[in-house]
RNA sequence: GUGGCUGUAGCUCAGUUGGUUAGAGCGUCAGGUUGUGGCCCUGAAGGCCGGGGGUUCGAGACCCCUCAGUCACCCCA
C-alpha cells in the first residue's frame, strides 16, 4: 500500500451510498415540507471570517481549524462550520432586503483537524438550518421541530432533547459573576482542566465530564435563574410552544453551547447510542452575530447536525435505508453477434427508463447469470447466437425462475407490463 | 496535544512454552451442467504476518523504535 487516506477521513464506497442518499433525500424532504431554501457556499472562507465570528478563545478556532496560505498569501480556511458563512453570504448578498424572514438550510463536509474518534471526524458532514431575520421565539422552535422531525421520520428513538438559555450581554454577565464567585470557592479542588477555564469560559466547567468536578459544582447558580425579563420570557414561550406541539423535552440549566456567538436559546439532541460523542445535534440563537460581522443588527437561529453521527445510530438502532438500487435487466451476452444485437436494445431501455446492466460478454453464462444474482437483477434476458438468428430473446423472472421467449422488438413491452404494473 | 487497546489473505479472525513449507470461514474466480443464478460439492488464485532494528541456531510470536487504526480525555456535529 502505497497511499493513504489522510487522517481521520473516510471514503464512502458504493456499497454504502445509498444510506447517504436515503438520509440527505429525507433531510431534503423535511426541508420542503418547513419550506427552507438550500444555500451552498465555499468550502473554504478567508480565516478571518471564523475567527471573529466563532471566537478566539474557542477550540474551534484555537487549535482545529484547517488553515492554509494561498499562492496571493491569503490566509484561507477549510470551514469547521457553516454558520460563519451563511452569515458572510446572508450579509455579503444583502438577504435582508429581499424579505425579512430568510430560511436556509444547508448539507455538506466541515473541516477540523482533531484527533478522531467515534462520531468524529476531521472531514464530516453536516446538516443544519439557519432562521435570519427574527428574534420571535417561534423561530427558535421551527428550528427545532426540524431536526426533530427528520429524526422520528427516519425513525430512531431514545432521543434526549435538551434546551436551555444562555442569556443575552445584559444578562449573562451578572450570572457569569455569580458562577464565578462560586467557582472561586472550589477552585482548587476542580481538575486542572477546569481551573484553566475559569479564566477563560467558566460557564463550561458546569458541564465538565469530570465527574469530580460535576459534584463540585453541584450547587452552583444556574443561568436560568438569572435572567432577565426579555431573556426570561423568551425562554417560557419557547417551552410553552413546545408543550403545545407534544414535543417532549429536558431543561438542562447545565448545556452550554461551545461556540461565542450564542444567545438566549441553546439546545442539543443527544442518543445513547453514540458513544462518548453523543450529540447528534445542536443549535441556539445568535442575534449578535450579524452585526458583529459588520452587517445590520439581524437575530437569528440554527442548528447544526452531524450526518455521520445519524447513520451510526441509525445502523445501532437497526433503522431501514431503504433499498440498495439493483437492475432491473441484467443482459447475458453470448458471442460478438450478440452484444450488436444487445447494445441498441439495452440504450432503448435506458431511454425508457430501465436500469439495465450488460454481463461481460467474455464470460461464461453460469458467471454471467451469477453476477445477474448477486447484482439482485430483476430480470435477465439472454441472447445469443440462436436468439439472434430468431429475432427472439429469453427471459427470466429472477424471483420466481419462469423464463420464456420474447420477440426482441416486445422486449420493452413485456419488462413494462412486468416491472410497471 | 495526552492515554488505553489493536495491527496475520479483499473481509472477520485462529496461529500452543519461539521450532519445518502460514491456517480457517466468508468473499472472488473456475469446474461439477457444449447455454442458466441462489443451495450443495470440488479446486484455484490471493500473505514482505504494518514498517525498521534487536535477541536467538531459529521470530508471526520476545524486546526497542516507528507508523497506522481504534476508543477515550480535551472539545465538538
Amino acid at each position: 500500500m502505497n497511499y493513504r487516506i489522510p487522517t481521520g477521513t473516510k471514503d464512502i464506497l458504493p456499497s454504502e451510498i445509498y444510506k447517504w442518499h436515503f438520509v440527505e433525500n429525507k433531510i431534503r424532504d423535511v426541508m420542503r415540507r418547513f419550506n427552507y431554501a438550500e444555500i451552498r457556499t465555499p468550502m473554504f472562507e478567508y480565516t478571518e471570517l471564523f475567527s471573529r465570528s466563532i471566537g478566539e478563545s474557542t477550540d474551534v478556532v484555537g487549535k482545529e481549524m484547517y488553515t492554509f496560505l494561498d499562492k496571493g498569501n491569503e490566509s484561507l480556511t477549510l470551514r469547521p462550520e457553516m454558520t460563519a458563512s451563511v452569515m458572510r453570504a446572508f450579509i455579503e448578498n444583502s438577504l435582508g432586503e429581499l424579505q425579512s424572514l430568510n430560511k436556509v438550510y444547508y448539507i455538506g463536509p466541515m473541516f477540523r483537524q482533531e484527533r478522531p474518534q467515534k462520531g468524529r471526524l476531521r472531514q464530516f458532514h453536516q446538516f443544519g438550518v439557519e432562521c435570519i431575520g427574527s428574534q420571535a421565539p417561534e423561530n427558535d422552535v421551527e428550528t427545532m421541530a426540524v431536526a426533530l422531525s427528520i429524526y422520528e421520520e427516519l425513525g430512531i428513538k431514545n432521543l434526549n432533547f435538551k434546551i436551555n438559555s444562555v442569556g443575552c450581554h445584559t444578562c449573562r454577565p451578572r450570572y457569569r459573576e455569580a458562577l464565578v464567585t462560586f467557582l472561586e470557592n472550589v477552585k482548587n479542588d476542580l481538575s486542572a482542566e477546569s481551573q484553566k477555564r475559569l479564566l477563560t469560559n467558566p460557564m463550561r466547567i458546569l458541564d465538565s465530564k469530570n465527574e469530580k468536578d460535576f459534584q463540585l459544582t453541584a450547587n452552583a447558580p444556574l443561568m436560568n435563574s438569572y435572567l432577565c425579563k426579555e431573556c426570561s420570557a423568551h425562554f417560557d414561550k419557547v417551552q410553552a410552544m413546545l408543550q403545545s406541539m407534544n414535543i417532549a423535552f429536558e431543561i438542562d440549566g447545565r448545556l452550554v453551547r461551545g461556540l461565542d456567538y450564542y444567545t438566549k436559546t441553546a439546545y442539543e439532541i443527544q442518543s445513547e447510542n453514540l458513544g462518548s460523542q453523543n450529540a447528534l445535534g445542536g443549535g441556539g440563537r445568535y442575534d449578535l452575530l450579524a452585526e458583529s460581522l459588520g452587517g445590520k443588527p439581524t437575530p437569528a437561529v440554527g442548528f447544526a447536525a452531524g450526518i455521520e453521527r445519524l447513520i451510526i445510530v441509525m445502523e445501532a438502532e437497526k433503522l431501514s435505508f431503504g433499498e440498495a438500487p439493483k437492475p432491473d435487466v441484467y443482459f447475458v451476452v453470448l458471442g460478438e453477434t450478440a452484444l450488436k444485437a444487445v447494445l441498441p436494445l439495452a440504450r432503448q431501455l435506458r431511454q425508457l427508463a430501465f436500469a439495465c446492466e450488460i454481463g461481460q460478454n467474455d464470460r461464461s453464462l453460469k458467471a454471467q447469470m451469477r453476477d445477474a444474482n448477486r447484482q439482485n437483477a430483476r430480470y435477465v434476458v439472454i441472447i445469443g447466437e440462436n436468439e439472434v438468428a430468431q429475432n427472439q430473446c429469453a427471459i427470466k423472472d429472477m424471483k420466481s425462475g419462469e423464463q420464456k421467449n420474447c420477440p426482441l422488438n416486445e422486449l420493452s413491452v413485456v419488462l413494462n407490463g412486468a416491472l410497471k404494473p
